[in-house]
DNA sequence: TATTAATGTAATAAATTTAGTTACAATAAA
DNA sequence: TTTATTGTAACTAAATTTATTACATTAATA
């Protein structure tokens, strides 16, 4: 799998932790050291699916378009990766025995990945905010 | 992931199905479609990890080292494939809140990882066969 | 022993994918 | 009107993956 869902999990984290404020794809970027454009692309696709809302203009940037405990981690994933293919697929063998056999593969690929899915499904934003936010405020008061 | 599993699990379910009769990387390939080194390479792999037995030489070729009841597919995975992680780590971020983020998906990723991985030591190639087989038996007497 | 058929593997090439960047139009607030 | 922001196309750079060539090594067998 690609960036994406890391980024897309960082996201709705930062999202989370920022409690409504919007925030702008460049400090996020600035936060994960990489580009804004990288942000806006997946920030845009978490947009189309109601995950996120984003205002343009000044002060505008993104907040989470709903409670961190009414979304799941397969919600992003689904939303913030484009090729969602967990196991690369062999292209069409010319043999019969390796035909039969990527047929079984590629059954086999898709119950492991439903079963990935659902363990995704299983948790929310909430949780993962559960866990993290306490460690944020402990090193931001260090400073 | 790459292509790697998938070859792995081509090869043994090939050479299961050949019933301890010695098979070239030359044939394999044919049957893959692809080119008899990148058989190899993994061939090799598998050899050193016990899975296979392969000999040089005219007549030479690789059988299965182990009965396939006894050969799960964790195995194959792991010895497969050379870079073994489902998930794309993101490199360590900059900022404090990207980076205890990060910290939480990585371990997550190890829990979807570790999850993944025993669901492949469940299923033996013998399993697999079983499926396979009856298909390749039909496909072969339809010729 | 010479020939043939096979593996092992290094080196390289080609193709594909991924990530990052630039540029600029559209938008919205102040 | 100015400033700060998103949206997105186009492009570049880097990394990864897959395929190929070449050749040394090995083993059977005629």
């Amino acid at each position: 799998m690609n960036i994406d869902f890391a980024i897309g999990l960082h996201i709705v984290g930062f999202l989370t932790s920022c409690e409504g404020k919007p925030v702008s794809s460049t400090i996020m970027a600035k936060s994960f050291g990489t580009n804004p454009v990288v942000l806006r692309r997946i920030l845009s696709r978490l947009n189309q699916s109601g995950l996120v809302k984003t205002t343009r203009g000044a002060n505008g940037g993104s907040v989470l378009a709903r409670d961190a405990s009414e979304i799941n981690l397969r919600e992003i994933y689904e939303s913030a990766c484009v090729a969602q293919e967990l196991f690369a697929r062999h292209p069409e063998p010319e043999g019969v025995i390796a035909s039969i056999l990527g047929g079984y593969i590629n059954e086999f690929y898709a119950k492991a990945e439903t079963a990935m899915l659902e363990y995704l499904e299983s948790l929310s934003v909430a949780d993962m905010d559960a866990e993290v936010r306490p460690k944020i405020l402990a090193a931001l008061k260090c400073k």
